[in-house]
DNA sequence: CTTGACCCTGTAGTGACTACAGGGTCCATG
DNA sequence: CATGGACCCTGTAGTCACTACAGGGTCAAG
């Protein structure tokens, strides 16, 4: 019967603890048991919930889509075609910002090492202003 | 005397009506006289004022910084340096995004096509929960 | 017995908008 | 002259995923 604080559960999977108290509030962590003065007592099973939630967050997935994929991940005859479309999904929103950040990288890179002495002449500022 | 509505000035723009509206009271477009229904009427200033700001988003800066570019741009003797180094900044920042974005590329690519029938064997999941 | 690190709840703030609700105005048409 | 629809007004609340308090209570070491 080894159950951890908040605090302890928060350096175990690098998650801080006010954003721990934010998923149990939005029911992505399930509530904890309670010791008598009402801290939050956490078992393996909130670990390993937290653990996943963590690495779906690394990987740029919304809170919605980890909600999704735990539900799968606690259903193990599910078909693993619906995570295969969520992945698939988040794969191409993030080529789709990438494109959009190289776009700006190109059209930042075309305007900045301005050697104009004043903004009268800042190629920045005339990029922006005409 | 050529004065024009909010919604004249969103179309000429390509600005939603509610982001001018809330760019006048972050204070980053002047308040424009009005007319004797109260409706805002804006002139050429505003116009080329709004321009830039749409500009400054469309590259990704931020409002801040825009703001920073606007204060420079209204005063044609300031050393060009200042906004230089504000788009530096802004590109290093989208450089450091899109590094971000490619490991999270890489890293969902070698997770999807996942052939498994059920969530069992879903090294999606899998990813996730080990 | 005190100190300091931890825990609790609840609320408000972040950025950059967006979406109403509930009203007023303008103008063209019948 | 009435009416309808497109526009305008203010103010507030919602979005996303946290983060930062304020104002308390608890625990363990020294």
């Amino acid at each position: 019967m080894k159950a951890f604080t908040i605090g302890q559960l928060g350096d175990r999977t690098g998650v801080n603890v006010e954003t721990i108290r934010y998923y149990e509030k939005i029911g992505l962590l399930p509530e904890p048991a309670r010791s008598a003065a009402g801290y939050r007592q956490y078992g393996d099973d909130h670990l390993r919930r937290l653990h996943f939630i963590r690495r779906g967050r690394d990987l740029g997935f919304s809170i919605e889509a980890i909600r999704a994929l735990l539900r799968l991940a606690t259903h193990p005859d599910y078909p693993c075609q619906d995570a295969d479309r969520l992945a698939a999904e988040h794969l191409a929103e993030v080529e789709r910002k990438i494109a959009e950040l190289e776009r700006l990288r190109h059209a930042l890179g075309e305007m900045v090492n301005c050697r104009a002495h004043t903004v009268a002449e800042c190629r920045i500022i005339d990029a922006l202003a005409s």
